[in-house]
DNA sequence: ATTATTTCTTGTCCCAGTTCAATGCACACC
DNA sequence: GGTGTGCATTGAACTGGGACAAGAAATAAT
């Protein structure tokens, strides 16, 4: 098994020895799941902390009323779970993980990462961080999602995200911007206007 | 210095003993600090994490166009700090934060707070959770932005902070639901028909 | 008490984005 | 090679909420 990508991942706010990183090695395990798998559903609970090897998960919410909105896309690099405070409160999770292309995980279950945590408590640090990282991208969601027009939404997406409309289908898009995927077709309509009159 | 309200707070989730609270407790700044000042502006470090005792305090954004929005509102029991992180990048923030009345606070810095973590290791997993809780309100505040109506954001608004429209001016409220103060106004007026039909 | 300042309400007009079709497109699959 | 089936595009009609303006009401300041 090769740990070097996400050795390299984990490092980029902590540096740790090897000693440290042969630990973390040893706790993950690997899967492969095939695309369209629903790996979480609503009602349960989330018994898993995946880092995305290869492949695209979408995690989203659906209310009551049917609607859905996608809340994270996780592709290479990334990590997937219900991060939500459920957890702590033993209440079943409100969202659901599908995987959107055959993946490749290494995964933490509560169990190995709490044996991490003791084995080797300096992977607290790097996972705070994780949380804070993602508190502030869904922080700044947020503030898009209030403040800005469907266009500004989609061209930042497009600079965040720049593979990602070529590995997933619009609707899914446009459910993450908020928009609905017609006026999202129309939206690139008009950002594609605006770049042909910029050469 | 009556320490019993950040105690049973912090006592929430994790359950300590009187030593490790009373560490605790001794690295705990008191701090007064009176209505309308800004405790952290836009491009400053935040230096703290501040625990609310009394009063009311807003934390937003602000746009390059100058377009506000709030992210939290911070009352009693609740911890403000600019906890995106840009702490671990180095990156000053792009926040501000300030009191809405004359508030007190209890306060860790950077410094007191690694003390904790070294002195008392368990509290790392109550903040922990407390970032978990943020995130998880954060998730729900950007899905019930895309989601629902000024109407339904108001009435979710009302039980998760039924006080804070008897204490702040109406006009924040709408930037913290991403609605003009006006049409706040507007709905208000449609809420209150409502409730009348219903006695 | 009077004035000034901020906040709240209400009305009118307008637009970004929705909803609901209809049509075209690109596949997978027997 | 036809034919479903899901996806993207485009258009027409509609609506939630914004922008602006002008009063009313409440708070603060002198």
């Amino acid at each position: 098994m090769d740990f070097s990508q996400i050795n390299k991942s984990i490092s980029r706010y902590v540096n740790f020895s090897q000693e440290e990183l042969d630990i973390f090695n040893s706790l993950l395990e690997y899967k492969k799941v095939p695309k369209k798998t629903i790996m979480l559903r609503e009602g349960e609970m989330c018994n898993f902390e995946a880092f995305v090897i290869k492949g695209c998960v979408r995690k989203y919410y659906i209310d009551p009323s049917g609607f859905e909105v996608i809340l994270q896309f996780a592709i290479e690099d990334a990590w997937v779970s219900d991060i939500s405070f459920s957890i702590y409160e033993d209440k079943p999770s409100r969202i659901f993980i599908e995987t959107m292309e055959d993946c490749e995980f290494l995964v933490f279950t509560p169990e190995t990462k709490e044996e991490l945590f003791t084995k080797a408590p300096r992977f607290e640090r790097a996972f705070r961080i994780l949380l804070h990282r993602n508190l502030a991208s869904t922080q700044n969601r947020l503030f898009n999602a209030i403040s800005k027009t469907a266009l500004e939404k989609y061209l930042e997406f497009l600079e965040l995200y720049p593979t990602l409309p070529q590995r997933v289908a619009q609707h899914y898009i446009a459910s993450y911007l908020g928009i609905s995927a017609e006026f999202l077709s129309k939206t690139r309509a008009k950002a594609a206007k605006i770049s042909d009159f910029r050469g």
